[in-house]
DNA sequence: AATAGCAACAACCGCATCTCA
DNA sequence: ATGAGATGCGGTTGTTGCTAT
């Protein structure tokens, strides 16, 4: 695939956009919505090939994109969430408003990778680089030892599942004893592992529960107890200081995970999913804090929602794309709408679904088209 | 002033997954 | 059930602008 086949049929325009285009996309798509990509540089008078106009409207041309350049705060919530998610920058971007893969990705690769470095931070791993190299001697050394007895041994350099943290994926431990606690010195980018029991444990078969949470702390000294009727109760310790938000994701297993913040209240008490009870126990105060707006009741209340009306459940494998995060570093709304919002931004924009379904800021058509031709002419007003 | 090196970012490419006939 | 087309995603490349020499 690659191309579209479109762009074997015709010639096709290929590089930078020109102001002429972004204006013939952005005036397609407010008056008629994107609706089928292939068939928008058609209906747009355009000689490019629609994936190529949809990566434009995505990545600059969408009137929700922030631009400019990321704040601290910002740049502190893609060090964690990576340190979660790995490389997945969709998800990562769901979760910083007005802001696209793209640009996060570019972001990562260009700048914090190398600050991370400067820190002595493996941008991989999260962990210390000097940790990361003993391990990585550590396995080399076995492998050399198992090498002539393994089977279908993996690659000797990196497996690209440590790298993109596949395996990291907010899971519960039992077993305590190993989860590792990093110390403050050089704790503040890294969320050590998360090892499940889960995935191998019989008795807990992550497709039997579609309401399954996983519960994660992010600070040494905050523990968090889950306690399903399905399941028994599981401890765990967390390492993740610096976590300014509370997520509340989706695993690939369709395991939608909560990974709270440090600052987490003492008694935030039980609620129900589907019938089974959820309790949860920390010992700090994150959800008294001011800036938390989106608390435990609101918790509740999404779930009292949830359970109140069938239609209106949502099965947490629609989640799975979708990760939320209630915390301070974006608007409240943000998460109340993606516990409702099926479906990207992207494909809900039409011109008559504009009021309801764009994240932050309703407007009308002819805001957005004004917004663009702003834009248009910040930047290509050197130009003409 | 010229240019090499670098950083930032826009865009492309290829693969995986989804959707629908 | 299946295959083709559409869409989404992440890795990579290409271009542009800035800075140092």
């Amino acid at each position: 695939m690659g191309r579209h086949s479109c762009c074997y049929k015709q010639k096709l325009r290929k590089g930078l956009w020109s102001p002429e285009e972004d204006e013939k996309l952005i005036r397609h798509i407010t008056k008629f919505g994107h609706g089928c990509w292939s068939s928008v540089p058609k209906l747009a008078g355009l000689q490019r090939c629609g994936k190529s106009c949809r990566l434009r409207w995505i990545n600059y041309l969408r009137p929700d994109l922030k631009r400019g350049t990321f704040s601290q705060q910002e740049e502190n919530l893609i060090i964690e969430l990576h340190s979660v998610l790995g490389n997945r920058w969709s998800q990562i971007a769901a979760q910083l408003p007005g802001r696209t893969d793209n640009e996060i990705k570019n972001l990562w690769n260009s700048s914090i990778k190398k600050k991370l470095k400067q820190r002595g931070i493996d941008p991989n791993t999260h962990k210390p680089i000097s940790e990361v190299e003993s391990e990585e001697r550590g396995a080399s050394a076995s492998n050399k030892n198992n090498d002539k007895s393994s089977e279908g041994a993996d690659e000797p350099t990196h497996d690209k599942s440590v790298e993109t943290h596949k395996p990291k994926l907010p899971v519960v431990e039992n077993n305590c004893t190993e989860l590792t606690t990093i110390p403050p010195s050089t704790d503040e980018f890294f969320l050590d592992r998360f090892v499940s029991s889960h995935e191998s444990s019989p008795s807990c078969k992550p497709c039997d529960f579609p309401g399954y949470f996983s519960f994660l702390s992010v600070n040494p000294n905050t523990s968090l107890y889950l306690n399903a009727n399905s399941m028994s109760s599981e401890m765990i310790p967390a390492v993740y200081p610096s976590m300014s938000s509370a997520i509340l994701t989706a695993t690939t297993h369709t395991k939608p995970s909560i990974i709270l913040p440090h600052n987490i209240n003492p008694s935030i008490g039980s609620f129900d999913v589907n019938g089974h009870n959820m309790e949860l126990q920390s010992n700090n105060s994150f959800f008294e804090n001011n800036a938390f707006s989106w608390g435990p009741e609101s918790i509740k209340s999404e779930i009292r929602a949830m359970e109140g009306d069938p239609e209106d459940m949502i099965k947490w494998s629609e989640y799975v794309q979708t990760p939320f995060l209630f915390g301070t570093t974006v608007q409240n709304q943000t998460a109340q709408q993606g516990m409702y919002c099926e479906t990207k931004p992207e494909t809900q924009f039409t011109t008559e679904g504009l009021s309801t379904n764009w994240h932050q800021q309703p407007s009308q058509p002819s805001d957005i088209y004004n917004k663009h031709f702003q834009r248009l002419s910040a930047t290509y007003g050197q130009f003409s």
